[in-house]
DNA sequence: TTGTATGCGTTATCAG
DNA sequence: CTGATAACGCATACAA
């Protein structure tokens, strides 16, 4: 059974396709004759008209729909900046077509080649790496996008992302306060814009601090629990006996869990932790996790508007945004244990 | 600049833009002279050719995409689903389409009229009531379609669903195994099928075993932490003295936490807690909770390679497959208190 | 084996 | 203000 298609509606009101077009369209409706688009309304109402989205967009190669791109849906992170990217989109009148990289260039690429070739208005991508060709040469086609969480190097790549350094820096003045002076980093994979630059700022705030500096930064393959583990247990094989870290991310935190589990350590009572990110549950764990909290939403919602922006006046400037964080201090830090002797 | 199209292809390849399409679709391929045919894709791959999908879905009416509907993508029980679906599907040549209905009604046939509008070629729901009109009416158009997760009362459309029954059955089992008599359950919205089994299950277990049996099911207004809390404040107010509890799901034995830390109780000590999904996380928290395990990745695949079959084969008599679960046993649960006196 | 013609459902351009 | 016509890019029935 056929869907009503716009000849049946214009046949139905006794006019032109071309005239019923005009009245369903609010665009141009005004180019109609009131009377006229009563009806064509009316009659569209009756045989419950739904436009098709493919033959519009085979004709005006727009198609309401914009692309969100993501690295692993499963990472707790990323759902609640969909949401916020779908709440601002929907209102606007778009749908967000949602793929899944799963950390795969060559996925990504083919799921971004799929996504402009159902002529998405606009993309969303949460994968950037600092260096990435594909973002690239997008930028270069005009592609109107929008890059949230990471960015590139590139400046005229627009990019909604959380103020990392700031994070860092409360995370290590934490510690600090609390009496720590050798301090570790376990940062992220050093290609990505928030792992580079929590990395960096850490480095610094520890110099600025005039904390024992030896190079404590473990970089970590992968934002997982698994990366983080292997990274933590690197560090305590290594012998240097830190007393608190700052993970890349939350994740990379329950690595260092499970590290400490494993050789019988504590936190905080033996090495205090500091997570970014604040993913759902840390609140539960075991200790709670200390961390940077992000505001996810936001980042999703702010990412979208500004997308709206550039779709609607192209030529804008690039505008890159930075996100304010804040600290959630928990139970896992707590004063450095008493060195004896 | 605008993409290659199929008729530059054929008019680089000194062809017919038919002739074209033919030697590009493997399909049709056997038609047309192999010379002619490697002269096609040669000049497709050169002129790094992309079939138009939109051009072609309004052609054929199909657009290798599946379209998956789920209620909340920040619910930890989804992404992987999510994952199982799109690894099957991938391979199969379909992309998937993720879209959240945040649990609303008009928004989930909202949502779904966009999807088959778009042409997709099956939906795969995880959002089923026990009574849908909107899946009934669906089944009765024809749509192809595969419930996950939950079904609904209708045993005319195929689904996917863990083994709910046995799950509770092993967490009864279980709490009763370790001594306890008085046992409640936090039942979730009794409008779905997962919800209803576990309760009516929990409650001909507990009548099986002789366990003390007043109508402890408490039932949920929503799959969440906070109702979850809610519900554990009701019963411990009600003045029922409970020893254990299996919990709707996961996030409803959450809120059972909060609900004990308020009060100063303890978790297993005062009341022992089982869960069901087993998420990510919850070997860490405090206590890490003991849960029925469901196999996430697998009822995705699943339904997926379900929905392959009746795309294949429409006619084929609708099935319900029923998923195996276990128990993990983790520190929620343990012998009872001591009744004084 | 290949080319021609047609249509999928819309919208845009051009007359009237 | 409205109608006729063409075109978006592709696939297919039919003719050659």
């Amino acid at each position: 059974m056929p869907r009503t298609t716009l000849r049946s509606v214009a046949q139905a009101a006794g006019v032109h396709a071309a005239t019923a077009s005009r009245a369903l369209n609010p665009e141009t409706r005004h180019l109609v004759n009131a009377d006229t688009a009563r009806r064509v309304l009316k009659a569209a109402e009756r045989l419950g008209y739904q436009p098709n989205p493919i033959a519009r967009s085979l004709k005006t190669a727009r198609s309401n729909t914009i692309g969100l791109v993501v690295p692993d849906l499963t990472n707790p992170l990323f759902p609640p900046i969909a949401r916020g990217i779908e709440e601002v989109l929907e209102e606007a009148g778009y749908s967000v077509w949602i793929v899944n990289t799963d950390h795969d260039l060559a996925r990504e690429q083919a799921l971004v080649e799929s996504l402009r070739s159902r002529q998405v208005d606009g993309l969303i991508l949460c994968t950037a790496h600092l260096s990435h060709p594909l973002i690239e040469k997008m930028r270069d086609e005009g592609v109107k996008m929008v890059l949230a969480n990471r960015r590139t190097d590139d400046p005229g790549v627009p990019s909604v992302t959380p103020d990392d350094a700031h994070g860092i820096d409360l995370a290590v003045r934490h510690l600090a306060g609390l009496g720590h002076r050798r301090i570790a980093h376990l940062a992220g994979p050093q290609s990505t814009s928030t792992a580079l630059t929590r990395a960096r700022t850490f480095r610094h705030v520890v110099r600025d601090l005039g904390l024992d500096d030896d190079g404590l930064v473990v970089e970590c393959a992968q934002w997982s629990e698994r990366a983080g583990a292997e990274a933590m247990n690197a560090l305590l094989d290594s012998g240097t006996s830190v007393t608190g870290v700052t993970a890349g991310n939350d994740l990379i935190a329950l690595g260092c869990y499970d590290a400490l589990d494993e050789r019988g350590l504590s936190c905080p009572d033996d090495v205090s932790i500091v997570g970014f990110n604040n993913i759902p549950l840390l609140d539960k764990l075991h200790p709670p996790l200390t961390t940077v909290a992000i505001p996810h939403h936001e980042l999703g919602s702010e990412a979208a508007r500004m997308l709206l922006d550039y779709i609607e006046e192209p030529d804008r400037q690039p505008r890159s945004v930075l996100l304010p964080v804040s600290l959630i201090t928990r139970r896992s830090t707590s004063a450095p244990p008493q060195e004896n002797g």
